[in-house]
DNA sequence: CAGATATGCAAGCTAATACTTGCATGTTAG
DNA sequence: CTAACATGCAAGTATTAGCTTGCATATCTG
């Protein structure tokens, strides 16, 4: 997938939503705790957390012997500044644009 | 890419971002206007189509010999109402987070 | 210290993705 | 009608993503 912007490319993945939803439910959790239920190996998860970590969606903190996860909203909120705001206004004069396009020819 | 949601992975990536952008700044263009200044055959930027389409982030509509192309709004302001917007209050109280992980063992 | 626990590293497999090439079909213009 | 034009269809290739397996390292507990 050719994309500069990681984030698009992390958020794109389910498993990874999933995570972020359960950072977002509890925030903190060891790498143990995020895989619980998770249906794929420790390692798996372990990759899928390296992307969130790399698209600075997370938060790594070693504590001990354990991997503390942190949840980072900001990306998030850049991607909605930067790709869907503008898209919210929609433009509902299709038809008019249609109507130009014929016209110019 | 594992996902069911189709819009997450459609907008991940910059050449299918990029027609969204060409769309909203000029609505109804067709294929071959689509395709100018892409650095890919013209197939390529048909399949990136198709996958909008199939997203629901664009209509199409046959002109003629011509295909038109209309940007869709809806899918990705329920991208926001699903995915962004609960994110977008950030929970800045990771130490407090931290601190009960720690009472609690 | 010794065993259990939590995580790290890396090679390998499979399926999906992005893109190309070659040819076919439908439409407009002279 | 026919030649140029706009688009459609399908098979083939190279790269990447997601996941697994096997083993290594670090930390805690008794």
């Amino acid at each position: 997938m050719k994309d500069m912007n990681p984030v698009f490319k992390v958020l794109a993945d389910r498993t990874r939503r999933h995570l972020l939803d359960r950072l977002h439910t509890r925030n903190g959790q060891t790498l143990g705790e995020l895989c619980e239920g998770m249906e794929m190996t420790r390692q798996a998860v372990t990759q899928h957390l390296a992307l969130l970590e790399q698209a600075n969606l997370i938060a790594v903190q070693r504590q001990g012997r354990e991997k503390l996860h942190y949840f980072n909203p900001v990306p998030i909120h850049a991607i909605y500044e930067r790709w869907i705001r503008k898209f919210e206004q929609p433009r509902l004069n299709a038809l008019h644009d249609l109507k130009n396009r014929l016209e110019r020819k």
